[in-house]
DNA sequence: TGCATCATGTAATCAGTTACATGATTTT
DNA sequence: AAAATCATGTAACTGATTACATGATGCA
């Protein structure tokens, strides 16, 4: 399990709340990881008992008061021993691809809606991480040492543009393949 | 919930066992639909008793018997029924993601052998998937008619092989940059 | 007045994984 | 004699999703 990894991580990149958490997994770290703001609560309480964060009763003004987490001592040991496990490479889950197998047995035409409604969407998603890459990494840090937390968050925004890119060429295949059967039926 | 679909689809290819499924999932469907048999065997149970499948024992000798499945009338018409629903293109879930950001905080180049380890896992799956396509796609079907099922399962495979190349280049992009932070430390 | 945002949680359910269990045959 | 393959299952646990629940502030 690597949801608590993952919470280690956006935490060390910035202290915040179990719902500042919440709205990260919804951009960034939530496009390779998902979680919702139950799963995170319940999580944090655990990583709370075991030591692995501190929390700090923040009181805000003209808005409900928060508890904001920090990575302590153990939480950081905790995600050097995991950096270092072997873990398998996760094998991808598309039920659109059980959907195209599918489609063998009803009306193949009619799952082009659908696969364009996909590639739409992911379209719409590389179009999201190119207005972020120019917002956060557009001009490279004036001469200064390499940053290695930015240009690690880089390399994996890179990584979720080529899998957009990827998944909207695949789709474009799967239109072409689509389109082939119904002229030849 | 995609397991019951993924499993039509297969049956509707093949009828078979659990057992068989098992196996199909650990290739094939199981590119882009993971399942054990324990799982397999309590949806089929639930899928026998909702009449989505027929089964069948089957005796054989030298081994054991077995039940082969087999899709009925309403498990016909959930799939059709499931194929035209919108389901949302699923988010990718990759705890190397997690690591690469997370190395930030740590020891970067200790991560350069796990990366190098996943590295080589999609190396041999693309070396695997190109086996398979030589063999079951390598020469078109003698001037017949398009069969649906070939070509749509030709595209499904020509996505898991585009899914491996794109790690593989974003594997190397994250090797480099590793590489990189080692060299301007 | 109503909706959106900020903020934190509980409870129930469903899906998935790991461990355990059995037993025959076939191959090394 | 031991290990691998074929074949089917149960039980316990962990993880994830959905629904429910509360309450303040700010904006239209």
């Amino acid at each position: 399990m690597a949801l608590e990894h993952a919470i280690l991580v956006s935490l060390l990149e910035k202290p915040g709340s179990g719902y500042e958490l919440a709205r990260r997994f919804e951009r960034s770290i939530g496009y390779f990881w998902t979680a919702t703001h139950q799963q995170i609560y319940r999580v944090l309480k655990r990583m709370t008992s075991d030591g692995w964060v501190d929390v700090r009763d923040v009181q805000q003004y003209g808005r409900p008061d928060k508890k904001e987490y920090s990575v302590a001592g153990p939480g950081r040991d905790a995600l050097g021993a995991w950096l270092q496990e072997a873990t398998e490479p996760e094998s991808v889950r598309h039920d659109l691809a059980v959907k195209v197998r599918g489609a063998a047995f009803g009306d193949p035409a009619a799952l082009i809606t659908e696969v364009e409604r996909h590639r739409q969407a992911h379209t719409d998603r590389l179009a999201h991480y190119l207005t972020g890459e120019a917002r956060d990494f557009g001009e490279p840090t004036a001469g200064g040492p390499l940053d290695a937390e930015r240009e690690l968050q880089h390399v994996v925004l890179r990584g979720g543009m080529a899998y957009e890119r990827m998944m909207i060429a695949w789709l474009d295949d799967v239109l072409a393949t689509l389109a082939g059967l119904d002229a030849g039926r």
